[in-house]
DNA sequence: TCCGGTTGTAAGCAGCTGCTTACAAAGCTA
DNA sequence: TAGCTTTGTAAGCAGCTGCTTACAACCGGA
């Protein structure tokens, strides 16, 4: 990992190098243990660095945060979100299947800083596609309430790691969390 | 809340007050932001005492926890306790009706250290509390959802600060949920 | 060829963290 | 009163944190 002659003075490659290693670490221990030492020994680069093409360890929070939400949520229909999140919060911690937009909002949840704000919208983002599920008035805190859940048993099962939810089938959570849920999220019609 | 020369030398009350502080900083910013100079600052005690008494953070950590969760749990039955803890993630964060316990669980989940035990113990006393309520063979399994999705609630609630819910009307969002969590928790006879 | 901006590095700064040590005073016991 | 333990204090240590600065190497264009 440490600098190649090759691919030496390529600012675009260590910019992008640096974005990777953040938001695997970020995914892995949250925002406040990971430090930018850590990040820029993963990335194979001086920490200064990071500074240079990112400005702070906040900025480059953001960056990862918005860019990983978005690229889940592009991917996925509104239908699919929930059942989708759901099974990724299931998913084996080293599976690789994991959503890292999720691990990350659930791991960073200590921090008040700048971070705040750019997790807060990425909540939203979610809970916007997950409200056009149901045509209820209050659709909105339908959504708030669903992605709480998802939210809780990601926070229940990888970071407490309470038995037996912690081992659970993937299969017999899903059944019975989207029963329930479905009292929340339906259409009428 | 300075040392009084009215009540130096008592090492029972020095003890007492360093808990009671560490409770409600513990409960305000969680294990990794409060400083063990916090904690003395506001219990008016030299710094070096809590060390003396506790041994370390993490002692007084699981101190706290412990204490607190016990403390809920012994004076609330199984049948309001999720009801009850509902609520109490649903008041205002300046009422003083909060839970501290569980607000201490939220606000502490990034931390990795000894802490993450004694969380886990109180996770699982409260699970095995709200197992009862149910004769469904995966009752643990289920009071552990319905546990994870009052964590979540908190979560989003607390610390995200999504809207709407947010700023929610409790009634409105207990009555949602109430219904949702009957599909997970009730007796068949 | 030399110049000037770009990319990368090494070193260090100030501030904070949990924790320890050396010491002073208070108060019980004899 | 003398001596010992308990309680409290002031100061500091080593380690880590995010971030900055001073400087070297590279490389395209004139």
């Amino acid at each position: 990992m440490t600098a190649q002659p090759g691919r030496r003075r390529d600012a675009a490659a260590t910019r992008a190098a640096l974005l990777d290693a953040a938001a695997t670490l970020f995914a892995e221990r949250g925002f406040d243990r990971t430090t930018v030492r850590d990040i820029a020994g993963q990335a194979g680069v001086n920490q200064a660095l990071l500074f240079r093409y990112f400005g702070s360890k906040d900025a480059l929070f953001e960056e990862v945060m918005a860019r990983g939400g978005r690229e889940h949520l592009a991917a996925t229909t509104p239908e699919n979100l929930f059942d989708a999140s759901l099974r990724s919060m299931l998913e084996p911690a080293d599976s690789g299947r994991r959503n890292p937009a999720l691990e990350t909002y659930l791991r960073s949840t200590g921090s008040d800083n700048a971070s705040a704000a750019i997790r807060r919208e990425v909540g939203e983002e979610y809970a916007r596609a997950l409200a056009t599920l149901t045509d209820a008035p209050d659709a909105e805190l339908r959504a708030d309430l669903a992605l709480a859940w998802l939210l809780g048993i990601g926070l229940v099962r990888e970071i407490t790691g309470t038995e037996p939810l912690a081992s659970a089938d993937p299969d017999h959570v899903s059944q019975l969390v989207l029963t329930a849920v479905r009292t929340l999220l339906e259409r009428t019609g």
